[in-house]
DNA sequence: TCGATTGGATATAACGATATACATTGACCG
DNA sequence: CGGTCAATGTATATCGTTATATCCAATCGA
C-alpha cells in the first residue's frame, strides 16, 4: 500500500481510502492510485486488515463427519450464503469426539471467526453457551444450548419417526422395527422418541424387542438388522435412524436374502442421492439440509452484523418430509385393513429425468 | 494481554515470551504469568499473531463439487493431516465455474492463506501457474499447471479404464459402452482416452456409437445410457466415468428394465459406500481419494514449511484400483473365449460386516 | 479584505503479538 | 573492589490497514 501510495504521489491515507472507497478524494487522486495499484499489482493484505477491523469475515463451522450426505449438503448451503456475503468457511470436523470439539472451538476463537456454526455435543455445551452468552455469534443446529442469544436452526424431528410409522400403518404394517441411533446425541434420542409418538398414536405397544441400537455405526446397525430380521417373528417393516446404517441394513437384507419391499419394508432417515436410483428406490424421510446450511448461516451472518434482530432467528423449524418411493409394501401375511392412505407427498426427485 | 502482563506484575514482552515459549525468563515470572493468563481467561489474537508473522497456519482448499463422495473423502484426507500439523481449513465450493475460481483463488491469497490444493480449470492454468511460479505454495490433484515449484498428486487415469476394460474382455466382453465425462476436464479426457487404450490392447476397434458423452452431468448420462440400450446391438456391458453418473445410469437400466449384471454388466468409476451395499453390489475403480488428501496436504506443508525439498513431492501417483464385486458376469449370448481371469484384488470391503 | 466554511491531503495512532536492541541486576573472578 | 559476563527484564519497532485528528488552501459571503 505505502508502494501504491509513492507510485501515485500520493500519501497513504489517501491510497487507502480510495481503494476502500470511503471518505473523499479527487478525481485525480483516484486516477492515479488506481493506476499505481494497477501497476504495481496490488493487492490487499486481510490479515491486517482484519486486525484493524476486528472482523475476519470467516465464519468456522464445526461438524462430526465430513464425508455424509447429511453434513456436506448443510455445508454447501453455508458456504453458499457465506460466499454471498463476502465471508469464507473455515471447516472442522470433530469426527463426534468431544476433546476434538473444544480444541477445535478453542482454536477458532483464537483465529478470530466472526462466528460458529455447530452442533455442540452434550458435554460441551457448557462451554458452548458460554460463548454465546459473552456475545460471541453462534447457531447451533439440531442442538439447543440455552442461550438466548444464540440462534439454533432446527428439524422437528419429534414429528419424524411417527410420519414413517404412520405411513407403514395405513400400509398394513403393526410390527415395525426400529434401528436407532446414538443416544449420547440429540438426533439420536429425538428419532427414537419420535418412533413411539407414532407407536403411541397407532396404539401400537413399544416392543423392545424391535428395537436395535446401532449408534449410528455400520457394523452393529448390520448385527442389528440381522437380529430383527432372525426373530421368531420379524418386523414387517423397519425404519433406520440415519444414512449411513441405512446402507448397513440394506447390505444385510441383501447378504439374507431378504427382499424388499416383498420381505420387508424400509424407511430410512436422511435422503441421499442414492436413495433415489436404489433397487427399490428407497423410502426416506428427508430434511432440507441444503436449505438448514442457508438459513444457518444467515442467521448467523444477521447476529454478525446485527443487521436483523437475532430474535427473528432464535429458533427455526423445518419440518421432514417423508418422500414416498417403492421399498415399502402391504405386509405379506397381513390383511391390510384399509389402502386409504393418507396424503402423503410424492416427492418428485429433482433429478430424475423424465423419459 | 497486556491485561495478563499487568495483572502479573511483568512486562508485556516477559508475558509473551512466557505464553510463547521463547526467549529466556525466570521460573518465577514464569508462573506468575501462567497465573494472571488462568485468570483473566487470555487467548491469544491469531490475527495479531499471523500479522506479525506473516503466517496464518491455514491453508485454503478449492475444489467443484463439495457433495460429492469422491471430493469429501479428499477433504476429509487434507483436514486430518492439516489438523495434526496445527492448520486450519479454509474450504471453498467452486462448482466448475471459472469466474468462481479465479475470484477464490484471490480471495484465498488476500487472506493470506499459507499455501492452497486445487484443481484448476483449464482455462485458469495460467493465473494459478503463475501464482506458484511466484513462490505461494501450490497443490494441485489430477492437473499439471506446468511450474516446478507445483507439486502434483495424480491417481494414474492412463491406465484406470483400461483395466476396467480388460476385466470386462476376460469375461468375454466385446461390446463395451462408455458414459464418458466432461471433455473440458482433464480427468474427462484421461478416463477416456484410458478406454481406448483398453480397447486397443484388446484388439477392439473404436466404436464412436457406443460412446456417450455425459459431461458428468446426471440428466445426459441418463440420456445417454438409454441411447445405449436402445440400440439395434447395446453394448453388453458398460463404464461409466464417475459416481453420479453411475447414479443416473442405475436408475435408466431399473427403469427399463435393464437387469445388472444379467442384462449388462457394469462398471463405474469412484467408489462411494454406496456401490458396496447396491444390489448386485458393483464394481467399480478406487481411487484412495483420503490417501490423496493426505498426501495432497503433506506436499503442501512441507512447501510451506520447507521442511523438506519440494521435489520430494513434486508429482506423486497413485494408481486406480478395480474393486471387483457383483455388478459384471459373462455377456448372455456371447460364448466366453476364455474364464481365466488375470489376477484382479478382489476388494475387501472394509466396512463390510462378516457373518 | 477578512473570517468562515469546506474539500482535499497528510500524518499518525491504533489493532495485538513478537522479536530485538537495550538496560539492569547479580554473580563470579581476577 | 572493580570489571566482565550471564541472566533476566523492559521498551519499542514492526507487521499492513484503517480512521481520526489535523492541516492547508481555496472559495465564498459579509
Amino acid at each position: 500500500m505505502a508502494d501504491v501510495a509513492k507510485e501515485a504521489g500520493v500519501s497513504i491515507g489517501i491510497a487507502s481510502r480510495v481503494l476502500g472507497g470511503y471518505g473523499s478524494f479527487s478525481e485525480k487522486s483516484r486516477a492515479s492510485v488506481v493506476a499505481a495499484a494497477e501497476k504495481v499489482n496490488y493487492r490487499a493484505n486481510g490479515v491486517a486488515r482484519a486486525l484493524r477491523l476486528r472482523r475476519t469475515n470467516t465464519i468456522g463451522v464445526l461438524i462430526s463427519q465430513i464425508n455424509s450426505y447429511h453434513w456436506t449438503t448443510f455445508v454447501q448451503g453455508v458456504e453458499e450464503s457465506a460466499k454471498r456475503a463476502g465471508y469464507c468457511v473455515l471447516l472442522s470436523n470433530t469426527g463426534d469426539d468431544a476433546a476434538r470439539e473444544m480444541e477445535y472451538l478453542r482454536d477458532m476463537r483464537e483465529r478470530g471467526v466472526d462466528g460458529i456454526i455447530a452442533s455442540p455435543l452434550d458435554c460441551n455445551l457448557r462451554a458452548f453457551r458460554q460463548a454465546a452468552d459473552t456475545g460471541f455469534p453462534m447457531v447451533t443446529v439440531n442442538v439447543q444450548i440455552g442461550s438466548e442469544k444464540a440462534a439454533v436452526v432446527m428439524t422437528d424431528e419429534k414429528r419424524a419417526g411417527a410420519d414413517a410409522v404412520e405411513y407403514l400403518t395405513a400400509l398394513g404394517h403393526r410390527r415395525i422395527g426400529l434401528i436407532a441411533g446414538d443416544l449420547e446425541l440429540e438426533s439420536g434420542r429425538q428419532r427414537l422418541s419420535s418412533y413411539r409418538v407414532g407407536l403411541e398414536e397407532a396404539d401400537i405397544e413399544f416392543d423392545e424387542d424391535l428395537v436395535a441400537y446401532g449408534n449410528y455405526r455400520q457394523d452393529e446397525a448390520y448385527q442389528g438388522a440381522r437380529r430383527l430380521i432372525s426373530l421368531r417373528q420379524p418386523p414387517t417393516a423397519m425404519l433406520v435412524c440415519n444414512e449411513s446404517m441405512t446402507g448397513a441394513v440394506l447390505r444385510c437384507l441383501r447378504d439374507h436374502g431378504v427382499g424388499i419391499p416383498g420381505d420387508i419394508s424400509l424407511v430410512g432417515f436422511d435422503d441421499p442421492d442414492w436413495a433415489g436410483f436404489y433397487s427399490p428406490a428407497i423410502t426416506t424421510l428427508r430434511e432440507e439440509r441444503y436449505y438448514m446450511g442457508r438459513l444457518a448461516c444467515d442467521a448467523l451472518l444477521s447476529a454478525i452484523e446485527q443487521s436483523h434482530p437475532a430474535q427473528d432467528f432464535t429458533l427455526v423449524t423445518l419440518r421432514t418430509r417423508l418422500v414416498v418411493r417403492q421399498s415399502c409394501a402391504t405386509p405379506r401375511d397381513t390383511v391390510a385393513l384399509t389402502l386409504k392412505l393418507p396424503a402423503f407427498t410424492v416427492y418428485e426427485d429433482p433429478d430424475q429425468t423424465t423419459d
